[in-house]
DNA sequence: GTGGTCTAGACCACG
DNA sequence: GTGGTCTAGACCACC
């Protein structure tokens, strides 16, 4: 299911939840789906049952998972009001990296793609985005 | 000259990093321009010497700088070839940041803002890009 | 009758004692009342019945309700005396949640107007505090 | 320094969450002040540093501490923009005990004064609210 | 020295 | 069988 790698600077709980939070922005894992034990998952990729809990745990707090005791843990359904707070670091982030990448030859046209794609991938989520770019 | 936030989870050395490399790239630092010594820079923010040294030695590996045993750190010129490798993992990380943030409420338009920022900031490095956006 | 939300954090069977006591506390549910059935709840919730008969043992062992083997489960009179030792036990509650809320901007307006809720909730069950808050 | 209740139903990270939050909210631990490192609270305390970890990861998720790599965990000022959503959900829950207060037996008199010592405890955070109660 | 991550394995609470 | 908590002890990153 998930590449890991366990050499990596980054920790593997991190990598964890950034994969599952990819499938489920992806909409390849839909809301109210149940994502796999944590000893299934645990098993499987042979990582220590703790480590996949800590990932579910920190995708519980960012909203993307909820889970129920005694039944499993499911993609939580998209937020109507989105948080405000979060958009606007990623914004930060964001355009920290564009001004790198423009740096390192990044065109307009390369963004363009980039959103196109990013946009397909998320389904039309924002269907009052669905226009062209230009 | 640098506001650090010590209170940061982000490392005090990645700090540097970033603040340096966003002052290359805004040409801020010119090429060849001589960075504060270890010292200076040391006793001005009050942080170890051996956090600039390792801040220094970061932007050195990443082509950002040069040093000269006895003379001191340099900001390298600009590589007019930029690192096609470096470009593509930027370009996969803009995507994943892009589709994250569609996914709570980006606009094709913030996207717009954003590029344009950024590009401000770059100062029309890549002349084939100073047209607009739209 | 009830809405349980499954993806809350706090198990089904608490919040199923949290509301029947609320029904209780704010006269909605009478004295000597019948509750509903445990096989009727359950198929009602679509909750097992095992947990429905945990929440009514729950109630019970709180002095909130009483049961009649073959007959079922009925709500208890109140007690004139209340149990003064919980009562200083959510004191103590209350008091942590106050300063913990002013920390984070409650004003004594505030306090004035949850009183004044839940006092209306209460219907006005002690009668000597039936005045005006302030 | 602290009691806990190792047999408690709450966890004993919860625990050192509360204990902990009640001191930086009475003052007792003030802003930036340095709290007693994960090993020291952990041999203090016999319990396993992972548990105090855990603990002090959640008081700075909550807002409460930052922690800087290799130096330690500190008291975080409090926001001037206190986190509303934070504060509706605290108004929930008093409302919820306030009722059941009441219905114990709880008067206008007995919040008066819980509030009263709650806002002595935060030692007059809000200005603007050292007036009189009622 | 500090915090941060991870494993191995145990026990409890819930449905 | 599920998630949640905890211990024992290890290793790494940072300053």
């Amino acid at each position: 299911m998930f590449q890991l790698d366990v050499r990596s600077r980054k920790p593997i709980y991190e990598q964890l939840v950034d994969k599952i939070k990819e499938l489920i922005i992806n909409r390849i894992l839909k809301p109210d789906e149940q994502l796999p034990s944590v000893r299934m998952l645990s098993s499987q990729l042979t990582v220590n049952p703790n480590t996949i809990q800590r990932a579910y745990r920190e995708l519980e707090n960012q909203g993307y998972i909820y889970s129920i005791k005694g039944k499993g843990n499911f993609v939580a359904a998209i937020e109507l009001k989105p948080n405000e707070q979060k958009l606007a670091e990623l914004k930060t982030d964001l355009k920290r990296l564009i001004a790198e990448a423009i740096y390192l030859g990044l065109t307009k046209d390369d963004i363009y793609v980039l959103f196109h794609e990013a946009h397909q991938q998320t389904k039309g989520i924002n269907s009052d985005d669905t226009g062209s770019f230009r």
